[in-house]
Parts: structure tokens; C-alpha cells; sequence
DNA sequence: CGACACATGTAACACGTTACATGATTTG
DNA sequence: CAAATCATGTAACGTGTTACATGTGTCG
């Protein structure tokens, strides 16, 4: 192989279509829907991309088009052998650590505290008030799904458990930040 | 602008560049460095990608290179006024929640639950005890770094929230499997 | 000398994203 | 009929990632 990527390779889609195709072949309208309807209002997803995507995957030889168009010019995809295997890999090992994009938020504010001139406690602060946002209209987004409707409110949840961890960290790096100024420079505010 | 994604756009690394040439002019090698020194261990910055993205960011106007090279072969990069903006409309706007990548943990676990022939709680179960052991590894790594130096912290700290909240967010799932199953399904397990 | 760190750079690729073109079918 | 929806596809770009080439200086 030589695409062997350490960390950080985003493979969500790629994975996502495999999945889908699992039960059986199905076509590129049919896999978006069923793509949004699990992880929808949360992720949804550019018809284009679909496309773009299956077409990598057959190049990659991990699925094929089945024959010819069906009944109504409606292209019909299906696993292969290889796509079958990378699919129980997914399925069967956990996601690395290490194999996560770089938390943005993180590295900005990691920025803020070094960089002369930027209020780090207004990066905070503008970023919680944010997250609370979020919140509310995540929890709100909730109750409209049915608790049986399992991935929806998987993935529902899953956003709000992140949101809600930024915000107690972002609470953290407040009471850091203030702690930090009192003790380090006491009246150096007082310049400027 | 033609350049106008709706959502799931990474620069976090071409953001951390534009910070750390805020207090002056820098060349690669040292960008790497101070840029390991405040995310380091935890994301580790190939070399090669900060020529990449210097390149780029030269290329689109942000940040040019400082006349010749310095006194020893080292080009030494120095932010424009168009950089300087961005880097203030990045400090002073929140990051969007809907710019954020598809988070592939979720989106595995909502296609786990809606594949047969899947279990999704052996895959909740995977999922968390690696959780668990990378949280060990990160409290390891947090005791070894200093309480002054902010940055490291902070960035420590948001990893170690994120893992936290997976796991809490692995528990909530797995009692909703167990639930589904016991509700939905009584006997079904004992087929096949 | 040989190994290693410092230093710059390029080429190639994978993935995500969108804009655009094209047609068939349905429906007000 | 016109508009909306269904359906397929392509071209282009931006970002992240790595492998590789190249050279300098230092130190055992």
C-alpha cells in the first residue's frame, strides 16, 4: 500500500456508503436519503459528493456498478469482495485516536494565550456563548425525533454531549486564564 | 469570493501559521517547532505540510517571504495586511458548529445500529475501552506538563473532555441498545 | 568520516466540497 | 406549460498528508 496515512484521514462518507450498501446494491438518490435519514439534520449531504465518492470507491475496487442502469436509468451499485472486507475492518476496530482531525477550536485558543494583542478570555467567551446557542437549538432539534428512532438520536446526542464538553472546557480555560492573570502579572494590565 | 464552503472546512493549520507570524517574521522549521510547542504531542506537525502550507498561504496573498533568504539560507515569512485581517476576523468570530468535520464515531455507531448482521454494542464496547486506555495515556501526559504553560494545558485538557464525553456518550448508547433490544426484540436473539 | 539534526522544497495523492450540465418524471 | 423533484455525472478547487530530493552544519 502506499497510502498509509498516520492520523487524520477522514473517511466518514467513504465508510458511511460502504455501510449503506451492505443490505444490498442500491443507487446514488437512494444513499443520500438513506445517509441523511440516520445522520441527517446533523450532516447532510451534497448529492454531488455522493457521486463523487462512489466513483472513488469504484476505482478503489471496494464496490461496482451492478450491470447495467435498472429499469429507469438509475445506476445500481453494489460491494465487492474487497469492500465487504474494508467494512468489517471498520466495523470491527475501534477509531484511533490519533486518526482525529485537529480540534480547531483547541489549536485557536492555544494561539490566543501566546499571541501578543488577543484577549484569550474574549475567544472564550464569544466561542461559549456560541456553544450555548447550539445547545438549545440541538435539544430543541430532539424532542422531534422519536427515542426508537436509534441513530437519529445517536447522532443527535452525540452532538450535544460535544457541546456540552467544549463548554465546561471552555470553563476550564476561563478560570485558568483568570488565575493566570491575577497571579502572573498583577498590574500589568494597568499598562496600555 | 468563489471560495465559499457552507461547512467542513479544516485550516487549522494555515490559522495556527497566520498566529504564530502575528508578533513578527518566522521560517519554517521554526514554525514547526513553536507550533509542536503548544499542540505538540498531541498533534504532531509534519515539516513537509508547513512548506505546503506557507506556499499556499503565500500564494493566496496572506503572507509573504521577507526579501532574500536570512543569514543562513532560512526564508523568513512576514504576514500582509490581507493575513492580518483574516487572523483578526478568525480571533474574533466563534467557530460554527456546522464547520465542523462529520464526526466518523457517530456515524459509525448510526450505521452499526441500522446494518444487520452488525452488533452495535460489540462496536460501543470496542469503542470504549480504547477510550478508556487513551485517557489513561492523556492523564499520564497531563501531570508531565507544567500549569503555567497555558497553551499545552489547555489543549491536553480539551482531548481529555472530548474522550470524556465519548465515553459518556458510548454509556448512553449502550443502555439504549440494551433497551431497544429487551423492548423490541425479546426473543429474536435466539434466532440464527 | 558517518550519522544526525537543521533547513527548504516539490510532487503526488486522498478526501471533502461545490458549481455546473444534462435529462426524465411528476405535478400544480 | 412551467416548476419542482428525481437522477446522474463531471470539473475544479482547497486542505491535509506523505514520500522524496537536496543541501548545510555539527559532533562523536
Amino acid at each position: 500500500m502506499d497510502t498509509a496515512y498516520a492520523y487524520s484521514v477522514l473517511m466518514s462518507i467513504k465508510h458511511g456508503l460502504l455501510a449503506l450498501l451492505a443490505p444490498g446494491p442500491k443507487y446514488g438518490y437512494q444513499l443520500k436519503a438513506e445517509f441523511e435519514a440516520a445522520t441527517g439534520s446533523a450532516w447532510p449531504l451534497n448529492i454531488g459528493q455522493v457521486y463523487s465518492t462512489l466513483q472513488r470507491l469504484e476505482k478503489g475496487g471496494q464496490i461496482e456498478a451492478d450491470g447495467v442502469p435498472d429499469d429507469d436509468g438509475r445506476v445500481v451499485y453494489a460491494l465487492t469482495p474487497s469492500g465487504r472486507a474494508e467494512l468489517a475492518d471498520w466495523f470491527g476496530s475501534p477509531i484511533a485516536q490519533e486518526s482525529r482531525p485537529r480540534d480547531e477550536l483547541a489549536i485557536k485558543l492555544a494561539m490566543a494565550v501566546s499571541t501578543p494583542g488577543v484577549e484569550a478570555r474574549e475567544v472564550v467567551q464569544a466561542q461559549r456563548s456560541q456553544a450555548m446557542s447550539s445547545l438549545q437549538s440541538l435539544t430543541r432539534l430532539k424532542v422531534t425525533v422519536p427515542e426508537e428512532d436509534l441513530a437519529r438520536v445517536m447522532v443527535i446526542d452525540s452532538l450535544i454531549f460535544a457541546v456540552e464538553a467544549e463548554v465546561s472546557w471552555l470553563d476550564r480555560c476561563e478560570a485558568r486564564l483568570r488565575k493566570a492573570r491575577t497571579t502572573q502579572t498583577p498590574e500589568k494590565e494597568a499598562v496600555q
